[in-house]
DNA sequence: GTCTATATATGGATAGAC
DNA sequence: GTCTATCCATATATAGAC
């Protein structure tokens, strides 16, 4: 009982300095990429010795891997589940709407996903080719469908899902640029501006326009 | 005579060789990033010695800079530069279009830039408050009056430029997703397709819609 | 579990022969 | 101009004391 008990301890005292490292690890990888980042950094940021984070992970690799592993849990998992009975612009604004949270909430994950990428992908390749294309494939059908059915404006389901990833990742791989092109001022406002802005393109571009911009006799 | 065209022939041949080591270094500084870019990698790539390689940059800092310099000049200067007499939407899908020719034939001078943003622009900041900021005021003035004068619906002019860019270099940086996405077959096409869907996108974005569709009586 | 010290490797840059 | 050899700094990872 008592052993039991104390191994339990352990693994939770464990956990938990896992996660300061990973913590820590995350801020250097996204800003430095697999190569540029150094264990002493990680340590660093952990406030740990070198040889003391190396208790915990074994190498470097270690590390990483374990990062992007988290990444595709909490970071594409949760992402959309269109409801085909739902209202399509709503769905898919909605989509809009939590991309971009994500991209202001946690930017150092996207900005570690869209250097993996940048890389080629060596690491989540075999992810990229099966898991997500199967999800986007699934998502792009329903998408389809509303578009035969009439109930958004034709588009191509695969690009126009890019086409959602891109402006909204945009603001957490580039803020750095869109603050310096915004300045100071309309910077504060760059995610409430950039919400207004994107949901009210994609509406735009979805919604059913057949010559008179009145919407369709169907439905 | 003699002495001079000798030093002219000697320059033309360090000229050359100069090119050639920035485009090695230009694959690599792509993909790896300023950290994870050896020198020995990019002398490997250029077919030199490491030490014959310093003889012509005297360090890697060197080379990265004169990349960025040329980054600049033959990537960000002959942008947009929209006729304010021109027809607005021609001219904004006319620059969308010529974005993603930038894209799709220069993806490595696309990833450089993704790189050196991501990373936090160390070496471009001043670039970006400056010369970028404003060359992109100046064209979103124009935009902007485009839209006061009802010929475009409304649109925030900055972040109008920002989904243009995002998407546009979507295609370059994160090239191997968007592949890995589409699968074999419609990959070939990928660049075909996302000029007919982003043209279309941003005409319906952009194209006046006061209630019938019909353009105004204005212009 | 955490430290100091260190083995080992890699990479930037130079010296100096040719 | 180009090479070999090398210096030196940095970085990964381990050994071993506490």
């Amino acid at each position: 009982m008592a052993r039991a008990s104390e191994a339990r301890k352990e693994t939770r005292i464990q956990r938990e300095k896992r996660e300061v490292i990973l913590k820590a690890a995350l801020a250097e990888f996204a800003k430095n990429g697999f190569r540029g980042t150094t264990i002493d950094a990680i340590a660093a940021g952990a406030g740990l010795s070198k040889p003391n984070l190396l208790y915990y992970f074994s190498s470097k690799e270690e590390i990483y891997r374990a990062l992007l592993c988290q990444l595709l849990d909490t970071w594409l998992e949760p992402l959309f589940r269109l409801d085909p009975e739902g209202d399509p612009i709503a769905e898919i604004t909605g989509y809009v709407r939590r991309k971009l949270e994500m991209a202001r909430d946690y930017p150092a994950e996207s900005r570690l996903f869209a250097n993996e990428i940048l890389r080629g992908a060596p690491r989540l390749k075999d992810m990229l080719e099966g898991p997500l294309k199967e999800i986007v494939d699934r998502e792009a059908a329903v998408i389809g469908r509303w578009a035969e059915e009439g109930r958004i404006a034709p588009v191509d389901p695969h690009h126009l899902i890019f086409s959602i990833w891109a402006t909204t990742q945009h603001y957490a791989d580039f803020d750095v640029q869109v603050r310096a092109v915004l300045g100071p001022d309309r910077s504060a406002t760059r995610f409430a501006d950039a919400e207004a802005h994107l949901v009210t393109l994609f509406e735009r571009v979805l919604r059913r326009t057949d010559g008179n911009g009145k919407p369709p006799e169907d439905s």
